[in-house]
DNA sequence: GTCCCGATTCTA
DNA sequence: AGAATCGGGACT
């Protein structure tokens, strides 16, 4: 049961996107297995937040990698990112998909009884307790309360395709799976 | 200040 | 297919 160290994040993000997955993302007393990702790459990528330059909302990307980008998106969800890269450049992998580990009774009582707690970005952020005040600019290499965690997990084949739900930058199959 | 729209989810 | 719901960023 290894933390990610720092050096794991400040690498190119697709590798580091396809490598977390089957890591743990560890929120507090919650936890479950990542699934799902995509990655978000530099100002070049007009997918990603940062393709206009830096703002106050895209702030962290900028930041120290290792660390949780969370924003506010359709006026009622949350989404979570882990910066990557180098600091100075912009990028981030979006967790899109966990399976859940650990508190599963705190995140149905947050979720409702469901078999869908957290397969989704909006739905794990929920399920996690995860939102911009609490957790954007959260370092989940310094703590073990928040972190990623490697049990030794490997999944067996990874899968890619397009990012979902972006209207811009569709070309890249930059979203993979397992 | 105003306007448009979004890295979504749930219901029908 | 459509609604819910509101903050951020572009632009007047």
């Amino acid at each position: 049961m290894n933390r990610l160290p720092r050096s794991f994040f400040d690498r190119p993000t697709l590798q580091v996107a396809q490598e977390l997955l089957g890591k743990i993302l560890v929120i507090g007393k919650t936890s479950g297995r990542i699934n799902e990702v995509e990655a978000y790459i530099g100002e070049g990528d007009p997918a990603c937040h940062a393709a206009r330059g830096q703002t106050e909302r895209n702030r962290v990307m900028y930041g120290k990698p290792g660390r949780l980008y969370v924003y506010f998106t359709y006026g009622m969800y949350h989404c979570a990112n882990i910066v990557t890269e180098r600091e100075g450049f912009p990028a981030a992998v979006l967790i899109r998909s966990i399976e859940p580990l650990t508190g599963i009774e705190i995140m149905e009582k947050r979720r409702g009884k469901n078999d869908h707690l957290a397969d989704g970005p909006g739905k794990l952020c929920i399920a996690l307790g995860m939102d911009k005040k609490g957790h954007n600019g959260v370092d989940l290499c310094e703590s073990g309360e928040n972190t990623v965690v490697d049990d030794g997990f490997r999944p067996s084949i990874i899968k890619k395709s397009r990012r979902i739900g972006i209207s811009a930058g569709k070309n890249k199959w930059w979203r993979f799976y397992y």
